[in-house]
DNA sequence: ACGGATAGTTTCCTTTGTCAACCAATAATA
DNA sequence: TATTATTGGTTGACAAAGGAAACTATCCGT
């Protein structure tokens, strides 16, 4: 039992390292980092963000937050707009090539998983997107984390 | 159908962000850093493996996988040692307290996991335990990656 | 209108990893 | 055997990235 819950470990943390910042051998998200991308993706899920709310999403300071979405306009997948309602916030939007690039990151994996589980009949890969889910939700679930708090 | 695969990816991405670098607000795995972590795991997986093999391994130039590995050495959790059938390479081993300290740290991982996923049964765990290996393992069989190569 | 709070930006600093040059040891060849 | 090429590893200069703190601009309460 307490073994099954530690090779679920080795293998989330398998997944973590073949799907995040350094498995695609450094390149993947295209012209983007890991923590580029997951940003334009919190970016694109709320269509309107402020520059801390994106930091918080991520678990960034703001001046982190602030870097990343300059990295981010620079490449020109965000635009800044000062908010009609407060002159102080910023309301970050994605811009069309933002969406596009977006889109072309998910297509590339997607098409990669269609490759490495096209052996897997239809059932197999349902199993596999409600196992994924509900692991997610369960971590979701949960307000607070392992170590230390998430307050910053 | 290709609605699935997007999920799917989608989770695996959420999974890689919360059990990545920056998931665990940042502590992700004691006073090490998710790769030099990965690196140590490595290291105790082979017990015994060179600094070339390492950075291959984890997809880091030599003289990177040199630096993680001076890092692990001066925490005291790997050891060099100049191998006795060839005096250029360097063989490098886990020592008691690195081992010590991954396991202290698949302990908290491992009751995280305990904890977020009590409300689940014996079988839901199972369930998600082997839909995981199946995806680790399909993307394993797999020789290349979607961009670039894996060379270096 | 003024003092405090709040959102963002900027400056300085540290950490991290790559590239290229380098050293040492082994392998290959004349 | 002497010499040259190759290979494993380290080092130094450099660039990218993110945090802390100072700073600017705006908003809110009195």
């Amino acid at each position: 039992m307490d073994q099954k819950m530690i090779d679920i470990y080795n293998l989330i943390q398998e997944l973590a390292w073949l799907f995040g910042d350094h498995g695609f051998n450094g390149e993947c998200c295209g012209d983007l980092t890991f923590i580029e991308y997951m940003a334009l993706k919190k970016i694109e899920a709320s269509d309107q963000i402020t520059v801390q709310e994106t930091g918080r999403a991520l678990n960034f300071t703001k001046s982190g937050a602030s870097k990343i979405i300059d990295r981010l306009e620079n490449k020109g997948y965000v635009a800044r707009q000062v908010s009609p309602l407060d002159g102080r916030v910023c309301c970050i939007s994605p811009t069309i090539q933002g969406r596009s690039a977006a889109a072309g990151i998910i297509q590339q994996y997607t098409s990669y998983l269609d490759e490495i589980l096209q052996e897997l009949g239809p059932a197999e890969i349902s199993n596999i997107r409600s196992a994924l889910q509900l692991l997610v939700d369960s971590a979701h679930n949960r307000a607070d984390w392992p170590v230390g708090g998430v307050g910053r």
